[in-house]
RNA sequence: GUCCCUAUCGUCUAGAGGCCUAGGACACCGGGUUUUCAUCCCGGCAACCGGGGUUCGAAUCCCCGUGGGGAUGCCA
């Protein structure tokens, strides 16, 4: 059968990081089983979901090359159908109404199946057997069985597990007097029935567990006697989200389920849940989650994680994407720059981690000037220019202006943010370095010199680097400095920074008249050291 | 509290019982190239969470601790 996944944002606030993440893995096992990959909105917190978040979501994946296949899902509009899976689960007995909240509307709950397999989900571990606070009450309900285990100080631990996990429940006396009996009100219980037994010391029961394969994680399993039942529908009649994924999921016909490891236990619920509704239970993947600098995972509230926010910081879709694409993956040998079609055929599921990844912002950085390097530069000059756009506002510079400056600074930018930098190409007003400026153009030798490179160059017929480069040469030789000497001198003054790229093409390009006009400026602004 | 998951350099990772004296990358520190800075090249620092098993042999398998995360919602 045909690999079909899905990607379903909730579309509150912006995607970040490691929805995307998610997002990737999904595209990339598709693409790589040449399957599909599905879009679906969960937009059903109508409070918090909102267009503009749907906007932000679809320029995100749009920009990162997540194209999905088939049209996009809203989970709004399907809100009919999860209500009529809730009745035919009803009907069925797979479910229930609960008790009715103050305007007597009851919300319904979804029973963990009570016998059977489940369709291979289930399985019976053995007998087992728990202490109990004889003092409190143990409650038997159609929703379930309360009753209170002992903590280790001895003191009563209220617990509650639905009716499957507790399959041939008897209740003991301290002098071990049967109390009470499961099996034979069962039925009973299942018709709404509810016993309340005092002075239980022991229960006594047959354990069984939901287990599944996960793509990643391997056999994972859990006994339903940890196991509430769960509501699906709430009592105002709105489907619950595990419904409405499972039901929709069911419509997409989805195949394989790969979201983040923070739903695992949902898992369990949710493979019962497609058994009863009559499906194919799908495979499971679960991702680790990526956590911040601090280790913890990023929440919705962590401002500096939101997938738009990496690219106006001037992250390119490329890095992003491949960074992403290795935080708990690796192709199983040494490359760690590749490009989409070599994920793709590397990418497996049994090579995803299971642990938790935290995000290196060096690496980003530096991956994504790797990428940066290699744009051609046209492309990087059109990038550049996006970004320098408020700069070139401000400086009244065209885009024939930018191009030369960016295409000369192109390999000693990592980041596109860092084209602002370029500033001192166009305007006089830029920042000195505060610690050598004063420094180096305070010394009186440094000054006599850097005169005689301003008259110099002013008297220059060609301002090509090669006659720049000479011209400074010259002055340094007549002026008694070693070759070089000159060099952070002149940029300092003419740019204001320390270093940067080659001097004699960064004074070519930044222009005669400005450069000798700012060396003789800079002489004015810093006075004299004889120190 | 209970249940589930998880654990290799600071970080991302390789590692499926002998190829491990634990490999790569980022970061960091040296050196070289660059008359500066960055790139690039060379070198260095740096890890199997702890304790028990199993085995001729364990980073790899099992158990117990400990740390981290998740669940325990009429949130998704």
């Amino acid at each position: 059968m045909a690999v079909r996944v899905r990607f379903a944002p909730s579309p509150t606030g912006q995607v970040h990081i490691g929805n995307i993440r998610t997002a990737i893995f999904n595209w990339l096992f598709a693409r790589h089983e040449k399957g599909e990959f599905l879009l679906r909105i969960e937009d059903t917190d109508l409070e918090r979901s909102t267009q503009d978040a749907i906007d932000k979501l679809m320029d995100c994946m749009a920009w990162l090359g997540l194209d999905y296949d088939g049209e996009v899902m809203y989970q709004s509009r399907r809100s009919a159908d999860h209500v009529v899976a809730a009745t035919e689960l009803k009907a069925k007995r797979f479910a229930y109404d609960g008790k009715p909240d103050e305007s007597g509307r009851a919300p319904v709950y979804f029973r963990i199946p009570v016998a059977g397999d489940a369709g291979g989900a289930i399985r019976t571990v053995g007998p087992a057997e728990r202490e109990l606070d004889a003092r409190e009450t143990v409650k038997i309900a159609p929703d379930g069985v309360s009753f209170a285990g002992l903590s280790a100080k001895g003191s009563p631990m209220p617990m509650a597990c639905c009716l499957a996990g507790v399959r041939e429940l008897k209740l003991h006396a301290a002098d071990g007097t049967e109390l009470f009996d499961l099996e034979s009100n069962l039925e009973a219980v299942l018709n709404g029935e509810t016993f309340t037994v005092a002075g239980a010391a022991k229960m006594t029961f047959l354990r069984r567990e939901v287990f599944y394969r996960d793509l990643i994680k391997g056999e994972l399993s859990k006994p339903l006697d940890g196991v509430k039942d769960q509501i699906i529908v709430r009592s105002d009649g709105s489907p619950v989200f595990h419904l409405a994924n499972v039901v929709d999921d069911i419509a997409q016909e989805v195949t394989h389920i790969i979201r983040g490891d923070d739903h695992v236990e949902n898992t369990y619920r949710h493979i019962l849940l497609f058994h009863a509704l009559g499906a194919p239970i799908p495979q499971y993947g679960h991702l680790p989650m990526i956590v911040n600098a601090a280790g913890k995972p990023y929440s919705k509230r962590d401002g500096d994680a939101f997938v738009g926010d990496f690219r106006t910081r001037g992250f390119l879709a490329e890095a992003l994407f491949n960074y992403l694409a290795l935080l708990g993956w690796s192709p199983g040998d040494d490359r760690e720059k590749l490009s989409k079609p070599e994920m793709i055929a590397a990418f497996t599921l049994d090579r995803v981690k299971s642990s938790a990844a935290q995000l290196d912002a060096n690496k980003l950085l530096n991956l994504n000037g790797l990428y940066v390097a290699e744009l051609a530069p046209e492309t990087f000059v059109e990038l550049g220019w996006k970004y320098f756009l408020p700069v070139a506002a401000e400086l009244r510079v065209d885009r024939a202006e930018f191009a030369p400056v960016a295409r000369f600074m192109q390999s000693r930018t990592k980041l596109f943010t860092q084209v602002a930098e370029y500033r001192y190409f166009f305007s006089d007003d830029y920042e000195f370095d505060a610690k050598n400026a004063p420094k180096f153009l305070g010394r009186p030798e440094v000054r006599k010199a850097l005169l005689a490179v301003a008259a110099a160059l002013d008297a220059a017929k060609s301002f090509a680097a090669e006659e720049v480069a000479a011209i400074l040469t010259a002055v340094e030789a007549a002026e008694g400095f070693a070759h070089g000497k000159l060099f952070q001198p002149v940029r300092l003054a003419a740019t204001g920074a320390n270093g940067g790229a080659e001097l004699d093409q960064t004074l070519a390009l930044i222009g005669k008249e400005r450069v000798v006009r700012r060396i003789r400026r800079a002489l004015e602004l810093f006075p004299e050291r004889t120190a």
